[in-house]
Parts: structure tokens; C-alpha cells; sequence
DNA sequence: AGTGTGTTTGTTATGTTATATCAAGTCCGT
DNA sequence: ACGGACTTGATATAACATAACAAACACACT
């Protein structure tokens, strides 16, 4: 049997890349429940986990949920862009920014190890179709 | 009698202050239910709301918990730096980088409307006293 | 003052997110 | 095969947050 656990990441990635836009950790157990009832929380959060460290997925702090990394490439901390509309959800890079912030918080000695930066707000669509109403 | 809401507003604020790390919201509750036993989560949940909204309280979205707001004074979004070994937090506010930010994230016509910028790892003085063991 | 109406606050209950803990299974060197 | 380290599974519970309704209050109008 192959390792139980790169199943279950795989898996959960798929699931998470069917769907595009963010999903809660429990809906995602929710679809995994179809084929295996008797998952249990610890075992996605486990898998979110793994993914989240290699990069294959981003954990939306400021939502509790998690979203498949389409960029894919960049395990950089990323810029995300959040629709409080329609959910959809874009990643930037920008080397220079995090440059920038980090220079920032280190001004008071502070050593970064993680960046969080998330700016919700109305994508380009739901935007032009609220202009309209 | 006064505006209730505007008294436990007052009183959850006097209690960030106090402590100065960030804290949950039930630990606001505990503290706050040492007078009053009876209070019911949504009453914290609303005057923390009240103070995020006036500025008064940051959300640390990456860890939900609340601090009150040291640089009294900017409702800008702010950069928060969050030692993971103390729970010291520091606010920085940089228009230019918030303007960067909303630059990058508008390449697709994206329109912001809230900032979240948080940077974890160690503050100055648990980055050195790590240096020495 | 009395009454109607909208708003704020309190209370109960419940929903959602996350993890501690221990049991069972697997891997691997001997 | 056996023991020890590590991974995975399952149970239980902890931590975070809000829906929904009830009670109190404020204010305008008569």
C-alpha cells in the first residue's frame, strides 16, 4: 500500500482544484465522506496541513478556509485577493513587496518568518456588475 | 442609564489594554464574567465588532484574537507584526505599501476594500535571547 | 402621559472550526 | 519475528462564532 497520507493530500487537492474557489476544511471532509464515511477532522486538517507546507494550498486566515494554489510554481508567500462577492480568489507575487514589508517590520529588530497578506475587496466582474445596478 | 453597548465597549477595550498581548474573544469573556457572570458570547462579539470598526481593536485574522490598538489614532489598515514565542504584537502604518498592495492586487481590476497584512516570527528580543543558546 | 415603531441589548441555542489524545497500523533495522 | 519510531485513524472535546428570538429602551407622534 502506498503511504495512506499522499493518498489523502491528493485527494484533497483534487477536490480543492474541481472547486476553484475557497472551501472550509469541513466542506471539503463533507465531499471525502461520499466515498468514506467515516473520516474524521484531524485526517483533512492533517492533509491541509501538508499541502499548505509544500505549497499546493493556501490557507485563507482571514476566511478559515483553504483554496488550491493555481500558480503553482511559487511556494513564496503570496498575495491573495479575495472577492467578499463572488469568492473567487487571485495570487500575486511581488518579491519586491515582501521585500518591502519585511523591511518594515524589521525596523524594531522584529525577524520574519511568515507573511499573511490578503485584501478583500470586489473583483473585476462583480465590480462592472454592480456598477450597473 | 448609559448606552449599555458603549460601557462594555469601554470595559473590553480597558481589558486589552491591560493585558497588551493579543487575547481571544472568550478570554475577554472569562475575565469580563468575573463581574458578571451571566454575559453570552455575542455580547463580547458585538462590542469587539464595535471597536474593530471605530479602530480602537485589530482582528489578528491568523489567529483570531483581538489587541488593542497601541498608535491611537490611524483607522488605517495597519501592518501588524506578531512574535510566535511572546504573543508581542507591533502596528506599523505605511500608505506606501498599503498603495503597492492595492496596485499589485488591481492589476485585474481588482477594487480593495480591507487590508490584512500580517507578519509572523520573532520579535527582537526572543530572536536574541535564541542567538545565545 | 400613552402608544406605536424601530433599534439596541440580552439570552438561548446551535453552528462551525480545530486539536488533544490515545489506539491501531506500518516501516524498518536487527 | 521482534522492538522501537513514526504515521494514520478514531473518539472525544475544545475553541471560535453567529442565528434567532425575546426583552428593554428610545423616540416621535398624538
Amino acid at each position: 500500500m502506498k503511504k495512506r497520507g499522499e493518498i489523502m493530500q491528493a485527494e484533497v487537492l483534487a477536490i480543492l482544484r474541481r472547486r476553484g474557489t475557497p472551501m472550509s476544511a469541513y466542506e471539503v471532509l463533507g465531499q471525502l465522506r461520499d466515498d468514506n464515511p467515516q473520516l474524521a477532522p484531524p485526517t483533512i486538517y492533517r492533509a491541509l496541513a501538508a499541502l499548505t507546507e509544500r505549497g499546493g494550498v493556501h490557507r485563507l486566515e482571514s476566511l478559515n478556509a483553504f483554496i488550491a494554489c493555481k500558480s503553482d510554481s511559487h511556494r513564496d508567500a503570496s498575495i491573495l485577493s479575495i472577492c467578499d462577492d463572488c469568492g473567487e480568489v487571485e495570487e500575486f507575487v511581488s518579491p519586491d513587496l515582501l521585500k518591502a514589508l519585511s523591511s518594515i517590520a524589521g525596523q524594531s529588530g522584529f525577524a520574519p518568518t511568515r507573511h499573511v497578506i490578503e485584501v478583500h475587496g470586489q473583483c473585476a466582474s462583480c465590480g462592472s456588475a454592480r456598477d450597473q445596478a
